[in-house]
DNA sequence: AATAACACCAACCGCGCTTGA
DNA sequence: ATCAAGCGCGGTTGGTGTTAT
């Protein structure tokens, strides 16, 4: 006997998101805080299950998100984490805050995979092996876009590579050489940190005190320039006060 | 200009874990 | 101790944009 389904899927629908679903989903939540995902879209008025509500806010409506590309520091640290910890994405996504598991994941499946192939690395084993001697001239093309080969304008890595952590391309030798010292510097300052609140999708939201962006806001902020305007909300007081609402939003049980 | 191939990433699926009754 | 319900995680898929032919 399999697991049942989540919720109704019915008329529930699937998808791309709209700007206008996005709309309803921030609104309730940064209204209401985060109670139970079941009932987030039911009280939203979305049509949508609540796994498909908390996978849309955790992964792309969430406000602390940082997005844009992956620096060289962060590739290097993916790296690092991934060679201990494995596809644990959500593990490597704590170490950055406003980064997503599934952002993470993304980038190691269709970036740093390839170029670790190309250094000559096993990315599941991150051993070594022997390029070939003849390949593809796309790859070179690749890799001179590869960051790792612009380390020296990156201050960051620049002040690793004095450490000995040596990751350029022209001394592929060094390579596992050097993310054995980065661990060392990234072990220490592990320990300096302190947890992330933001890192659990289900943690109190954590936000400024002001009130909730108005349209035209919410669609700048969809758009990626955030003005952070949110209001000051207590997840589980603010859920107490909505429980006569559930009685008129009948959760479906199908078990 | 057309279209094939590739890259990227948002979203879905299903399993396992946690929690509470 | 058991079981059901919900949540989170990791793997995978599919849509869209970009580049190459």
């Amino acid at each position: 006997m399999g697991r049942q389904p989540c919720c109704e899927k019915i008329g529930l629908k699937r998808g791309p998101w709209t700007v206008d679903e996005d709309q309803k989903l921030m609104n309730f939540i940064l209204n209401n805080g985060i109670h139970c995902w079941r009932l987030v879209p039911k009280m939203a008025g979305l049509l949508r299950c609540g796994k498909s509500c908390r996978l849309r806010w955790t992964n792309y409506l969430r406000p602390d998100l940082k997005r844009g590309p992956f620096s060289e520091m962060e590739e290097n640290q993916i790296i690092q984490l991934h060679s201990r910890l494995g596809n644990r994405w959500s593990k490597i996504a704590a170490h950055f805050p406003g980064r997503t598991d599934n952002e993470i994941k993304n980038h190691w499946n269709t970036r740093i995979k390839k170029r670790l192939k190309l250094l000559g690395v096993e990315p599941e084993t991150h051993e070594r092996f022997e390029l070939p001697e003849k390949h593809d001239p796309k790859d070179d093309q690749l890799l001179q876009h590869c960051s790792w080969e612009q380390e020296n304008n990156n201050s960051e890595a620049a002040s690793l590579k004095q450490e000995g952590v040596g990751l350029g391309l022209e001394d592929t030798d060094n390579l596992m050489h050097g993310f054995g010292a980065l661990w060392d510097i990234l072990d220490m300052e592990e320990m300096k940190l302190e947890p992330n609140p933001s890192s659990s999708s289900t943690t109190a939201l954590y936000m400024e005190d002001t009130c909730y962006p108005n349209m035209d806001e919410s669609v700048s902020l969809l758009q990626g320039s955030r003005p952070y305007c949110y209001q000051s909300v207590d997840p589980l007081s603010s859920w107490d006060g909505l429980h006569h609402l559930e009685e008129n939003f009948p959760v479906g049980n199908n078990h």
